[in-house]
DNA sequence: TCTGGGGTCCTAGGACCC
DNA sequence: TCTGGGGTCCTAGGACCC
Protein backbone atom coordinates (compact mmCIF):
# COMPACT_ATOMS: atom_id res chain seq x y z
CA UNK A 1 0.00 0.00 0.00
CA UNK A 2 1.64 3.20 -0.89
CA UNK A 3 0.79 6.63 1.03
CA UNK A 4 -0.90 8.25 -2.47
CA UNK A 5 -3.48 7.04 -4.37
CA UNK A 6 -0.90 6.42 -7.78
CA UNK A 7 -1.84 3.01 -8.92
CA UNK A 8 -4.53 3.70 -11.72
CA UNK A 9 -6.32 0.43 -13.24
CA UNK A 10 -8.07 0.97 -16.73
CA UNK A 11 -10.78 -1.21 -17.99
CA UNK A 12 -12.59 -0.44 -21.71
CA UNK A 13 -16.13 -0.81 -21.15
CA UNK A 14 -17.74 -3.79 -23.15
CA UNK A 15 -14.66 -3.96 -25.36
CA UNK A 16 -15.42 -6.42 -28.23
CA UNK A 17 -19.43 -5.04 -28.72
CA UNK A 18 -17.93 -1.61 -28.13
CA UNK A 19 -15.69 -1.76 -31.55
CA UNK A 20 -18.32 -3.56 -32.89
CA UNK A 21 -20.69 -1.06 -32.71
CA UNK A 22 -18.19 1.68 -33.66
CA UNK A 23 -17.43 0.15 -36.44
CA UNK A 24 -20.94 -0.92 -37.57
CA UNK A 25 -23.33 2.55 -36.55
CA UNK A 26 -26.50 1.01 -37.11
CA UNK A 27 -25.25 -1.51 -34.26
CA UNK A 28 -25.21 1.83 -31.74
CA UNK A 29 -27.86 1.77 -29.08
CA UNK A 30 -29.16 -1.69 -29.59
CA UNK A 31 -27.73 -4.91 -27.89
CA UNK A 32 -25.00 -6.75 -29.14
CA UNK A 33 -22.88 -10.23 -28.02
CA UNK A 34 -19.84 -10.96 -29.55
CA UNK A 35 -18.37 -14.72 -28.83
CA UNK A 36 -18.61 -18.06 -30.32
CA UNK A 37 -21.87 -18.36 -32.22
CA UNK A 38 -21.07 -22.45 -32.69
CA UNK A 39 -23.62 -24.59 -30.83
CA UNK A 40 -21.43 -24.43 -27.37
CA UNK A 41 -20.71 -20.97 -28.05
CA UNK A 42 -19.55 -18.42 -25.12
CA UNK A 43 -20.63 -15.17 -24.82
CA UNK A 44 -17.23 -13.15 -24.54
CA UNK A 45 -19.11 -9.38 -24.32
CA UNK A 46 -22.33 -8.85 -24.33
CA UNK A 47 -23.17 -4.69 -25.19
CA UNK A 48 -24.85 -2.67 -21.81
CA UNK A 49 -27.93 -2.64 -23.92
CA UNK A 50 -27.69 -6.40 -24.66
CA UNK A 51 -26.96 -6.84 -20.59
CA UNK A 52 -30.50 -5.13 -19.42
CA UNK A 53 -31.37 -8.59 -20.78
CA UNK A 54 -29.60 -10.29 -18.36
CA UNK A 55 -26.83 -11.68 -21.36
CA UNK A 56 -23.19 -11.57 -19.20
CA UNK A 57 -20.11 -12.73 -19.97
CA UNK A 58 -19.30 -16.42 -20.07
CA UNK A 59 -22.53 -17.61 -20.32
CA UNK A 60 -24.04 -20.09 -23.41
CA UNK A 61 -24.69 -18.38 -26.87
CA UNK A 62 -27.94 -20.78 -26.70
CA UNK A 63 -28.86 -19.15 -22.98
CA UNK A 64 -27.89 -15.47 -24.17
CA UNK A 65 -30.12 -16.16 -27.54
CA UNK A 66 -32.98 -17.20 -25.03
CA UNK A 67 -32.40 -13.63 -22.92
CA UNK A 68 -32.27 -11.81 -26.02
CA UNK A 69 -33.13 -13.09 -29.31
CA UNK A 70 -32.82 -9.98 -31.18
CA UNK A 71 -29.28 -8.76 -30.50
CA UNK A 72 -26.50 -8.97 -32.95
CA UNK A 73 -24.61 -12.32 -32.40
CA UNK A 74 -20.83 -11.42 -33.66
CA UNK A 75 -18.06 -13.62 -34.10
CA UNK A 76 -15.46 -11.91 -32.43
CA UNK A 77 -13.00 -10.04 -35.14
CA UNK A 78 -9.54 -9.72 -32.93
CA UNK A 79 -7.69 -8.16 -35.33
CA UNK A 80 -9.84 -5.09 -34.70
CA UNK A 81 -9.47 -5.33 -31.16
CA UNK A 82 -5.44 -5.91 -31.23
CA UNK A 83 -5.49 -2.65 -33.42
CA UNK A 84 -7.42 -0.51 -30.96
CA UNK A 85 -6.20 -2.19 -28.01
CA UNK A 86 -2.23 -0.99 -29.57
CA UNK A 87 -3.77 2.71 -29.83
CA UNK A 88 -4.98 2.80 -26.03
CA UNK A 89 -1.84 1.23 -24.59
CA UNK A 90 0.48 3.82 -26.84
CA UNK A 91 -1.80 6.51 -24.89
CA UNK A 92 -0.77 4.69 -21.48
CA UNK A 93 2.92 4.31 -22.13
CA UNK A 94 2.91 7.87 -22.99
CA UNK A 95 1.94 8.42 -19.86
CA UNK A 96 4.22 5.89 -17.29
CA UNK A 97 6.64 3.57 -18.51
CA UNK A 98 5.51 1.01 -15.96
CA UNK A 99 1.78 -0.23 -18.06
CA UNK A 100 1.45 -3.33 -16.92
CA UNK A 101 -1.48 -5.07 -19.32
CA UNK A 102 -3.67 -8.02 -17.77
CA UNK A 103 -5.25 -8.46 -21.10
CA UNK A 104 -6.50 -6.37 -24.15
CA UNK A 105 -8.66 -3.99 -22.40
CA UNK A 106 -7.27 -3.96 -19.30
CA UNK A 107 -3.91 -2.63 -17.34
CA UNK A 108 -2.39 -1.28 -14.63
CA UNK A 109 -0.08 2.51 -14.47
CA UNK A 110 2.26 3.11 -12.15
CA UNK A 111 1.48 6.85 -11.88
CA UNK A 112 4.86 7.42 -9.49
CA UNK A 113 6.82 7.00 -12.65
CA UNK A 114 4.67 9.60 -15.00
CA UNK A 115 6.62 12.25 -13.81
CA UNK A 116 3.33 14.03 -12.85
CA UNK A 117 3.99 17.55 -10.44
CA UNK A 118 2.31 15.54 -7.39
CA UNK A 119 0.35 12.43 -6.76
CA UNK A 120 -2.24 14.36 -4.55
CA UNK A 121 -6.01 13.03 -5.53
CA UNK A 122 -6.72 16.25 -7.35
CA UNK A 123 -3.67 15.52 -9.92
CA UNK A 124 -4.13 12.00 -10.34
CA UNK A 125 -7.72 12.81 -10.91
CA UNK A 126 -7.00 15.40 -13.39
CA UNK A 127 -4.88 13.25 -15.42
CA UNK A 128 -6.94 10.15 -15.55
CA UNK A 129 -10.15 12.06 -17.01
CA UNK A 130 -7.15 13.34 -19.29
CA UNK A 131 -6.14 9.90 -20.06
CA UNK A 132 -10.33 8.92 -20.74
CA UNK A 133 -10.72 11.81 -23.37
CA UNK A 134 -7.58 10.70 -24.93
CA UNK A 135 -9.06 7.17 -24.63
CA UNK A 136 -12.51 8.19 -26.73
CA UNK A 137 -10.65 10.40 -29.41
CA UNK A 138 -8.14 7.85 -30.22
CA UNK A 139 -10.24 5.13 -30.36
CA UNK A 140 -13.23 7.06 -31.93
CA UNK A 141 -15.52 7.15 -28.88
CA UNK A 142 -14.87 4.08 -26.54
CA UNK A 143 -15.03 4.84 -23.07
CA UNK A 144 -13.15 3.73 -20.14
CA UNK A 145 -13.60 2.95 -16.89
CA UNK A 146 -10.46 4.09 -14.54
CA UNK A 147 -10.22 3.08 -10.74
CA UNK A 148 -7.17 5.43 -8.79
CA UNK A 149 -6.02 3.83 -5.35
CA UNK A 150 -2.82 3.14 -3.62
CA UNK A 151 -2.58 -0.56 -4.42
CA UNK A 152 -3.49 -2.44 -7.26
CA UNK A 153 -5.69 -4.53 -5.43
CA UNK A 154 -7.82 -1.30 -4.52
CA UNK A 155 -7.82 0.56 -8.02
CA UNK A 156 -9.26 -2.69 -9.69
CA UNK A 157 -12.04 -3.00 -7.60
CA UNK A 158 -12.48 0.62 -7.58
CA UNK A 159 -12.42 0.91 -12.07
CA UNK A 160 -15.44 -1.63 -11.42
CA UNK A 161 -17.36 0.33 -8.65
CA UNK A 162 -18.77 2.95 -11.75
CA UNK A 163 -19.24 1.39 -14.97
CA UNK A 164 -19.37 2.08 -17.93
CA UNK A 165 -17.62 5.34 -18.20
CA UNK A 166 -16.71 5.69 -14.83
CA UNK A 167 -13.89 7.45 -12.25
CA UNK A 168 -13.29 6.25 -8.84
CA UNK A 169 -10.56 7.51 -6.37
CA UNK A 170 -10.14 5.75 -3.55
CA UNK A 171 -8.78 8.48 -1.33
CA UNK A 172 -5.51 6.93 1.15
CA UNK A 173 -6.57 6.26 4.45
CA UNK A 174 -10.05 5.04 3.11
CA UNK A 175 -9.20 1.48 1.67
CA UNK A 176 -10.94 -0.37 4.23
CA UNK A 177 -14.25 2.00 4.34
CA UNK A 178 -15.08 0.72 1.24
CA UNK A 179 -13.71 -2.81 1.42
CA UNK A 180 -15.52 -3.69 4.69
CA UNK A 181 -18.96 -4.12 3.87
CA UNK A 182 -18.16 -5.51 0.44
CA UNK A 183 -19.08 -9.19 -0.51
CA UNK A 184 -15.91 -11.24 -0.70
CA UNK A 185 -16.36 -11.97 -4.17
CA UNK A 186 -15.34 -8.69 -4.71
CA UNK A 187 -11.89 -9.66 -3.38
CA UNK A 188 -9.38 -10.92 -7.42
CA UNK A 189 -8.74 -14.48 -6.63
CA UNK A 190 -12.44 -15.76 -4.95
CA UNK A 191 -13.92 -17.77 -7.16
CA UNK A 192 -17.20 -19.32 -6.73
CA UNK A 193 -15.13 -22.34 -4.64
CA UNK A 194 -13.62 -19.94 -2.52
CA UNK A 195 -17.10 -18.23 -1.68
CA UNK A 196 -18.55 -21.25 -1.13
CA UNK A 197 -15.49 -22.57 0.98
CA UNK A 198 -15.71 -19.08 3.24
CA UNK A 199 -19.60 -19.02 2.95
CA UNK A 200 -20.19 -22.21 4.77
CA UNK A 201 -17.32 -20.69 7.33
CA UNK A 202 -19.85 -17.83 7.82
CA UNK A 203 -17.63 -15.44 6.15
CA UNK A 204 -19.66 -13.13 3.45
CA UNK A 205 -17.79 -9.79 3.81
CA UNK A 206 -14.61 -8.75 3.76
CA UNK A 207 -15.36 -6.97 7.55
CA UNK A 208 -15.98 -11.22 8.40
CA UNK A 209 -12.95 -12.09 6.66
CA UNK A 210 -11.34 -9.39 8.90
CA UNK A 211 -11.91 -11.34 12.24
CA UNK A 212 -10.92 -14.73 10.96
CA UNK A 213 -6.73 -15.44 12.13
CA UNK A 214 -4.48 -17.05 9.58
CA UNK A 215 -4.33 -20.12 10.71
CA UNK A 216 -8.00 -20.63 10.37
CA UNK A 217 -7.93 -19.05 6.26
CA UNK A 218 -4.81 -21.25 5.41
CA UNK A 219 -7.21 -24.48 6.93
CA UNK A 220 -10.33 -23.54 4.60
CA UNK A 221 -8.13 -22.58 1.02
CA UNK A 222 -4.63 -23.19 1.47
CA UNK A 223 -1.38 -21.77 2.55
CA UNK A 224 -0.95 -19.34 -0.37
CA UNK A 225 -4.74 -18.10 -0.97
CA UNK A 226 -5.31 -18.06 2.50
CA UNK A 227 -2.24 -15.96 3.92
CA UNK A 228 -3.27 -13.85 0.62
CA UNK A 229 -6.39 -13.52 1.64
CA UNK A 230 -5.72 -12.66 5.23
CA UNK A 231 -3.61 -9.32 4.18
CA UNK A 232 -6.31 -8.66 1.13
CA UNK A 233 -8.60 -8.23 3.89
CA UNK A 234 -6.81 -5.44 5.74
CA UNK A 235 -6.20 -3.46 2.29
CA UNK A 236 -2.45 -4.79 2.11
CA UNK A 237 -0.73 -5.17 -1.29
CA UNK A 238 2.44 -3.83 -2.19
CA UNK A 239 2.51 -5.43 -5.19
CA UNK A 240 4.18 -3.74 -8.15
CA UNK A 241 3.93 -2.64 -11.62
CA UNK A 242 5.53 -4.96 -13.55
CA UNK A 243 5.46 -4.02 -17.59
CA UNK A 244 7.09 -6.99 -18.35
CA UNK A 245 6.05 -10.70 -17.67
CA UNK A 246 7.20 -13.63 -19.70
CA UNK A 247 5.16 -15.94 -21.66
CA UNK A 248 5.19 -19.42 -19.31
CA UNK A 249 3.28 -21.71 -21.81
CA UNK A 250 1.72 -21.36 -25.66
CA UNK A 251 -1.32 -23.55 -26.19
CA UNK A 252 -4.28 -24.08 -29.11
CA UNK A 253 -7.26 -26.31 -28.35
CA UNK A 254 -10.78 -25.87 -29.75
CA UNK A 255 -14.18 -27.55 -28.91
CA UNK A 256 -16.01 -29.14 -31.26
CA UNK A 257 -20.10 -29.27 -32.40
CA UNK A 258 -19.96 -32.57 -32.21
CA UNK A 259 -17.92 -34.80 -29.85
CA UNK A 260 -15.07 -36.62 -31.46
CA UNK A 261 -14.91 -40.59 -31.82
CA UNK A 262 -12.47 -40.95 -34.42
CA UNK A 263 -8.75 -41.55 -33.78
CA UNK A 264 -7.29 -40.78 -37.22
CA UNK A 265 -9.15 -37.32 -37.21
CA UNK A 266 -8.40 -36.39 -33.60
CA UNK A 267 -4.61 -36.96 -34.30
CA UNK A 268 -4.94 -34.68 -37.71
CA UNK A 269 -6.38 -32.13 -35.39
CA UNK A 270 -4.22 -32.20 -32.83
CA UNK A 271 -1.27 -32.12 -35.58
CA UNK A 272 -2.97 -29.31 -37.37
CA UNK A 273 -2.87 -27.62 -33.68
CA UNK A 274 0.70 -28.53 -33.28
CA UNK A 275 2.07 -26.37 -36.35
CA UNK A 276 0.11 -23.48 -35.07
CA UNK A 277 1.70 -23.56 -31.38
CA UNK A 278 4.71 -24.15 -33.10
CA UNK A 279 4.30 -21.46 -35.05
CA UNK A 280 4.03 -19.22 -32.45
CA UNK A 281 6.61 -20.58 -30.18
CA UNK A 282 9.24 -19.08 -33.34
CA UNK A 283 7.04 -16.33 -33.91
CA UNK A 284 8.02 -15.29 -30.42
CA UNK A 285 11.73 -16.94 -30.52
CA UNK A 286 10.45 -19.31 -28.15
CA UNK A 287 10.92 -23.09 -27.75
CA UNK A 288 9.92 -25.45 -24.48
CA UNK A 289 10.18 -29.23 -23.49
CA UNK A 290 7.01 -29.57 -21.96
CA UNK A 291 3.88 -30.63 -24.45
CA UNK A 292 0.83 -31.15 -22.77
CA UNK A 293 -2.57 -32.11 -24.63
CA UNK A 294 -6.09 -31.42 -23.07
CA UNK A 295 -8.95 -33.54 -23.44
CA UNK A 296 -12.37 -32.61 -22.43
CA UNK A 297 -15.05 -35.74 -22.61
CA UNK A 298 -18.10 -35.82 -23.60
CA UNK A 299 -19.79 -34.82 -19.60
CA UNK A 300 -16.79 -32.58 -19.55
CA UNK A 301 -14.22 -33.76 -17.47
CA UNK A 302 -10.93 -32.93 -18.15
CA UNK A 303 -7.75 -34.68 -18.81
CA UNK A 304 -4.59 -33.18 -19.52
CA UNK A 305 -1.45 -35.64 -20.38
CA UNK A 306 2.07 -34.60 -20.84
CA UNK A 307 5.68 -35.71 -21.49
CA UNK A 308 8.81 -33.92 -21.32
CA UNK A 309 11.71 -33.76 -23.93
CA UNK A 310 15.00 -33.70 -22.96
CA UNK A 311 15.69 -30.14 -24.82
CA UNK A 312 13.32 -27.44 -25.35
CA UNK A 313 11.52 -27.57 -29.07
CA UNK A 314 9.96 -25.25 -31.73
CA UNK A 315 9.46 -28.08 -34.11
CA UNK A 316 5.82 -29.25 -35.28
CA UNK A 317 6.63 -32.60 -36.06
CA UNK A 318 8.02 -33.25 -32.79
CA UNK A 319 5.24 -31.38 -30.44
CA UNK A 320 2.64 -33.40 -33.16
CA UNK A 321 4.42 -36.72 -32.69
CA UNK A 322 4.67 -36.72 -28.43
CA UNK A 323 0.90 -35.47 -28.72
CA UNK A 324 -0.51 -38.14 -30.68
CA UNK A 325 1.61 -40.71 -28.81
CA UNK A 326 -0.11 -39.06 -25.76
CA UNK A 327 -3.08 -39.33 -27.27
CA UNK A 328 -3.07 -42.73 -27.91
CA UNK A 329 -2.08 -43.43 -24.38
CA UNK A 330 -5.70 -42.55 -23.20
CA UNK A 331 -7.14 -44.45 -26.18
CA UNK A 332 -5.34 -47.43 -25.06
CA UNK A 333 -6.77 -46.78 -21.37
CA UNK A 334 -10.35 -46.60 -23.12
CA UNK A 335 -10.66 -43.08 -21.95
CA UNK A 336 -12.18 -41.33 -25.01
CA UNK A 337 -14.64 -43.95 -25.44
CA UNK A 338 -17.45 -41.98 -25.13
CA UNK A 339 -16.27 -38.98 -27.14
CA UNK A 340 -14.25 -35.67 -27.41
CA UNK A 341 -15.41 -32.57 -27.03
CA UNK A 342 -12.23 -30.43 -27.11
CA UNK A 343 -8.74 -31.06 -27.79
CA UNK A 344 -5.72 -29.06 -27.58
CA UNK A 345 -2.12 -29.34 -27.41
CA UNK A 346 0.43 -27.04 -25.51
CA UNK A 347 4.33 -26.34 -24.77
CA UNK A 348 5.48 -25.24 -22.05
CA UNK A 349 8.52 -24.98 -20.05
CA UNK A 350 9.71 -22.31 -21.87
CA UNK A 351 13.35 -21.01 -22.62
CA UNK A 352 13.86 -17.57 -24.34
CA UNK A 353 16.20 -19.26 -26.42
CA UNK A 354 16.49 -21.74 -29.69
CA UNK A 355 17.63 -24.73 -29.02
CA UNK A 356 20.77 -25.37 -31.52
CA UNK A 357 19.84 -28.13 -34.05
CA UNK A 358 22.39 -30.32 -32.60
CA UNK A 359 22.39 -33.29 -35.02
CA UNK A 360 20.71 -31.80 -38.46
CA UNK A 361 17.68 -33.86 -37.83
CA UNK A 362 15.19 -31.81 -35.81
CA UNK A 363 13.67 -29.70 -38.94
CA UNK A 364 11.17 -32.00 -39.55
CA UNK A 365 8.13 -29.37 -39.29
CA UNK A 366 4.90 -31.08 -40.92
CA UNK A 367 2.92 -30.72 -43.92
CA UNK A 368 -0.67 -29.51 -43.37
CA UNK A 369 -2.97 -32.57 -42.95
CA UNK A 370 -4.77 -32.96 -46.09
CA UNK A 371 -8.50 -34.45 -44.91
CA UNK A 372 -10.40 -31.55 -44.42
CA UNK A 373 -10.60 -30.66 -40.40
CA UNK A 374 -13.75 -29.70 -38.88
CA UNK A 375 -13.57 -26.54 -37.71
CA UNK A 376 -14.12 -25.38 -34.25
CA UNK A 377 -16.46 -22.75 -35.30
CA UNK A 378 -17.72 -22.20 -38.70
CA UNK A 379 -17.13 -19.46 -40.07
CA UNK A 380 -18.18 -19.28 -44.79
CA UNK A 381 -15.98 -16.59 -46.14
CA UNK A 382 -18.06 -13.75 -45.97
CA UNK A 383 -20.33 -14.27 -42.92
CA UNK A 384 -23.45 -11.43 -41.88
CA UNK A 385 -21.88 -9.20 -39.00
CA UNK A 386 -18.95 -10.49 -39.20
CA UNK A 387 -16.64 -8.93 -41.32
CA UNK A 388 -15.93 -4.98 -42.19
CA UNK A 389 -14.85 -4.28 -45.57
CA UNK A 390 -13.65 -2.23 -48.19
CA UNK A 391 -15.72 -1.57 -51.41
CA UNK A 392 -16.48 0.77 -53.56
CA UNK A 393 -18.32 3.33 -51.73
CA UNK A 394 -15.41 3.08 -48.94
CA UNK A 395 -15.94 1.29 -45.92
CA UNK A 396 -18.88 -0.91 -45.09
CA UNK A 397 -20.14 -4.26 -42.74
CA UNK A 398 -21.58 -7.50 -44.40
CA UNK A 399 -25.22 -7.34 -43.75
CA UNK A 400 -26.13 -10.67 -45.34
CA UNK A 401 -24.59 -13.36 -47.61
CA UNK A 402 -26.09 -16.52 -49.38
CA UNK A 403 -25.93 -17.68 -52.71
CA UNK A 404 -22.52 -16.19 -53.77
CA UNK A 405 -24.09 -12.91 -53.22
CA UNK A 406 -22.72 -10.41 -50.35
CA UNK A 407 -24.66 -7.42 -49.15
CA UNK A 408 -22.92 -4.68 -48.14
CA UNK A 409 -23.95 -2.00 -45.95
CA UNK A 410 -22.30 1.44 -46.20
CA UNK A 411 -22.17 3.05 -43.03
CA UNK A 412 -20.34 6.27 -41.26
CA UNK A 413 -20.59 7.88 -38.11
CA UNK A 414 -22.23 10.86 -40.89
CA UNK A 415 -24.60 8.50 -42.12
CA UNK A 416 -25.60 5.87 -40.06
CA UNK A 417 -28.17 4.47 -42.94
CA UNK A 418 -26.12 4.48 -45.70
CA UNK A 419 -26.82 2.95 -48.62
CA UNK A 420 -26.42 -1.00 -49.09
CA UNK A 421 -25.03 -2.72 -52.07
CA UNK A 422 -24.64 -6.38 -53.24
CA UNK A 423 -21.93 -7.96 -54.36
CA UNK A 424 -20.46 -11.27 -56.02
CA UNK A 425 -18.85 -13.01 -52.89
CA UNK A 426 -15.83 -13.01 -55.50
CA UNK A 427 -15.60 -9.61 -56.23
CA UNK A 428 -11.59 -8.44 -55.91
CA UNK A 429 -13.26 -5.10 -54.78
CA UNK A 430 -14.97 -6.55 -51.67
CA UNK A 431 -11.83 -6.72 -49.14
CA UNK A 432 -11.50 -7.26 -45.89
CA UNK A 433 -11.04 -3.38 -44.13
CA UNK A 434 -8.14 -2.34 -42.52
CA UNK A 435 -7.31 1.05 -40.72
CA UNK A 436 -4.73 2.40 -42.18
C1' DT B 1 -26.78 -30.38 -27.81
C1' DC B 2 -25.75 -26.40 -20.72
C1' DT B 3 -20.62 -24.95 -19.98
C1' DG B 4 -14.83 -20.86 -25.28
C1' DG B 5 -9.96 -20.00 -25.57
C1' DG B 6 -5.78 -18.32 -23.82
C1' DG B 7 -3.50 -18.02 -20.02
C1' DT B 8 -1.49 -18.05 -14.64
C1' DC B 9 -0.79 -20.00 -10.17
C1' DC B 10 -1.21 -23.55 -6.59
C1' DT B 11 -1.34 -28.24 -4.54
C1' DA B 12 -0.11 -32.85 -3.95
C1' DG B 13 2.13 -37.12 -4.76
C1' DG B 14 5.92 -39.92 -6.57
C1' DA B 15 10.69 -40.49 -8.30
C1' DC B 16 15.18 -39.63 -7.42
C1' DC B 17 19.31 -37.88 -5.21
C1' DC B 18 22.36 -36.80 -1.43
C1' DT C 1 15.92 -55.45 9.18
C1' DC C 2 11.91 -51.72 10.53
C1' DT C 3 12.21 -48.03 6.97
C1' DG C 4 14.97 -40.12 8.17
C1' DG C 5 14.72 -35.85 5.72
C1' DG C 6 15.23 -32.19 2.49
C1' DG C 7 15.46 -30.47 -2.33
C1' DT C 8 14.19 -30.76 -7.10
C1' DC C 9 11.83 -32.38 -11.08
C1' DC C 10 7.80 -34.17 -13.16
C1' DT C 11 2.86 -35.10 -13.65
C1' DA C 12 -2.21 -34.28 -12.94
C1' DG C 13 -5.84 -31.67 -11.58
C1' DG C 14 -8.25 -27.58 -10.04
C1' DA C 15 -9.30 -22.65 -9.28
C1' DC C 16 -9.26 -18.45 -11.27
C1' DC C 17 -8.90 -14.41 -14.61
C1' DC C 18 -10.32 -11.80 -18.89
Amino acid sequence: MRAQASVMHLDLDAFFASVEQRDKPSLRGKPVIVGGIGGRGVVSTASYEARTFGVRSAMSTREARALCGHAAFLYPRFHAYKRVSEQVFGILRDLSPLVEPLSLDEAFVDLAAAGLPDLEVDTVTATAERIRAEVAEVTGGLSASVGLASSKFIAKIASDLDKPDGLVVVAPGTELDLLRPMNVKVIPGVGPATAERLRRAGIHTVADLEQVSVEELVRLVGKSHGTNLYKLARAQDDRRIEPERETKSVSVEGTYDTDLTDRPLMEQILTRQATEVAARLKKNGLSGRTITIKVRLYDFTTINRSATLPAPTDQAGTIARLARTLLGELFTAGETAGGVRLLGVGVSGLADWIQEDLFGDDVDDEAEPDLPLPEPVRRPTWAAGMDVVHAEMGRGWVWGSGRGVVTVRFETAETPAGPVRSYAADDPDLQPYTES
